[in-house]
DNA sequence: ATAAATGGGTCTAAAAAAGTCCCATCTGGC
DNA sequence: GCCAGATGGGACTTTTTTAGACCCATTTAT
């Protein structure tokens, strides 16, 4: 039973202003039981900052609708509550505008192919997981015998490792990280991520030990190191990219920059962050991390397919400084980063946010 | 921008409940508004037996929506109010289960379209203004030069017959009577039907004139005229057929039947009527108003379109009987005889309905 | 001109919602 | 096999929302 569905998304929110809410709130409660069970009632209210009792009674009707089942674990999704949160998952994005939106992103930014995520990862963290599910699920479709699939560091991709099925990929996939070691938590480096990508793909993967606290000579000579050497032509010339984009600043401060350094990086505009590049919001590299040059300027030469996580509103002048101006293959990232991407551009839809 | 529509029915009804209950409410609203405006709140409140404020409360909603104007002289549609009601209603079909129950009487009954309208007749009379305004729209719609048109009496051809739009039909076109005065109110007689909807047409029309109180004998003698015999042939004759359906014992105590001929078509199982005739549950004729015989039997050889307009609950053994057994071309009915039709037949769709 | 109907405002009563606790029970770690 | 901690369910109170019943100034149709 096909029926067009333009009309009544405004239709339906004319004559019935408060679904867009309802809806929003449940699936914003499923899917976070989704992520999270079995999960207490407690923790749950406090997620979300609601009273105890107010979200008692919507999962009291959520219960009863079939939904999740509560037992004395916690609160769990039922299988039809399963199905229900992916089935209705292009219902809401189309409600809520995104679909509208993401037809916008493609117009704004230089991508193949865009994903928006409902919700604000900077509100909800389950929004993260789901970025990483989306990017993860593509990825796989994407990979075939013998690629190198390079992966940077970041909170974004290592959701895209946590949330990667785990079962054998194509033989003869290698995965490289595609940075050294940073000054950063263990699991956001990429080496760790794409020792985890490896591991849930059963592929080979390298590591890269080049800690930016070296100095600039020791930099040197490792880099002439036979084994670094290999590593470096791999990175190079890896068929897939998956990586998350940083913020300028952020990522200066965190890595161990001179004060100078920083302010020439500010001088100069810089935005957003990959691979250890900074880039001005007119896409141009102006700077990098202490030694390592330009070496994965030419990446996007080589690489067939190069996907970016990132989500957040304050990502948004990264994501266009980099995607605006560079080729991608596809972008997944967050209802809040989207917006803001949209209103920066002067063409927000001027729909309701999903978020609170 | 198409979806597909019939998974999200079940479930955006799972994850808001509350969905159809706001949907139907403001949907009868606003069609009770768009029969009857400008209307007060007061006989608003009455006619829908809610509390005053209750209904200002929606009143506001809608009217904050843009969708209904109040002013000094009451309640009124806005022009995008007036779009949203028609545009919404393949949606609600939709929602309620009712083009699958159209789909069911396709099967179940004799006729090649149906229209179910959402609501009961018997609880909210702006059903039967629906009612008629859909088979008008058809109706005027299958007209063609030189067609004899005719139609029966009864409340549902008189809706029909009031919610035609004014405006010429192709040249020729004659309405007739399909039988004489009946003992009813003058609203509801063929006659004055066939004159209305003539009138809405600008077509030509005939009456005839055969009161059911005349006696066996004189009846004869009438029907010896020359002018009845001409109006006779050419009801026999009619290209197209609008008619109601009646209740059987209800018409036979209507029309003064003898007690006798009462208990006869009673003992014959005498369910439904159609231009006089009685037909019993497996559409045989058991009986017919005195006088008039069998004169009506081969109409349907003739006819090339038959619409056939009923509502009501009550009415649901009636049309089981005559358009299942008889073939239509289409049936408009309301959802009380739609679900009652549905569950006689052992086949209903266990679907919520739309009236209280 | 006038009488009836209109929407809007207000006061009050009732009901529903939400916050806060407690408790029996079960789970999971050890 | 035990114990600490977390689980959902229930009960009570406070708060907020809702709904009912008026009255009133204005306007409209007669």
């Amino acid at each position: 039973m096909l029926m067009i569905m333009g009309f009544e998304k405004d239709s339906l929110n004319l004559i019935v202003p408060e679904l867009a809410e309802l809806l929003v709130k449940r699936y914003q409660l499923l899917r976070k039981i989704y992520y999270s069970a079995p999960i207490g009632r407690r923790p749950l209210a406090s997620y979300f900052n609601l009273g105890e009792k107010i979200l008692r009674k919507e999962v009291d009707l959520l219960r009863e609708q079939g939904l999740l089942i509560v037992d004395q674990r916690g609160i769990s999704l039922t299988p039809s509550g399963e199905n229900l949160v992916t089935d209705i998952t292009p219902y809401l994005k189309s409600l809520l505008g995104l679909t509208l939106l993401e037809e916008r992103l493609l117009r704004i930014l230089k991508v193949k192919r865009v994903l928006v995520i409902p919700g604000n990862l900077e509100n909800d963290e389950v929004v993260l997981l789901e970025m990483g599910r989306a990017a993860a699920k593509i990825l796989r479709e994407l990979l075939e015998p013998d690629m190198i699939l390079a992966v940077s560091g970041g909170t974004s991709c290592a959701a895209v490792a946590d949330m990667l099925s785990e079962g054998p990929a194509p033989h003869g996939i290698e995965v490289v990280p595609a940075r050294g070691g940073l000054g950063e938590v263990v699991d956001y480096q990429a080496n760790n991520i794409a020792a985890r990508v490896a591991r849930k793909l059963r592929a080979r993967y390298r590591l890269l030990h080049l800690p930016d606290s070296l100095g600039e000579e020791a930099l040197q000579i490792v880099m002439k190191d036979e084994k670094v050497q290999r590593i470096l032509g791999m990175i190079n010339s890896a068929k897939v990219l998956l990586h998350g984009i940083g913020i300028a600043d952020e990522m200066a401060r965190c890595r161990n920059a001179t004060p100078e350094e920083i302010k020439r990086l500010v001088h100069e505009g810089a935005v957003g962050e990959v691979f250890g590049l900074f880039y001005n919001a007119g896409g141009e590299i102006v700077g990098s991390i202490p030694g390592l040059g330009l070496y994965l300027d030419n990446l996007n030469k080589h690489a067939r397919h190069v996907i970016v996580v990132a989500g957040g509103r304050k990502k948004a002048e990264a994501i266009i400084a980099i995607v605006g101006n560079h080729p991608r293959d596809l972008l997944v990232l967050d209802e809040g980063a989207a917006r803001k991407i949209a209103e920066i551009a002067g063409d927000n839809g001027g729909d309701k946010a999903f978020d609170e």
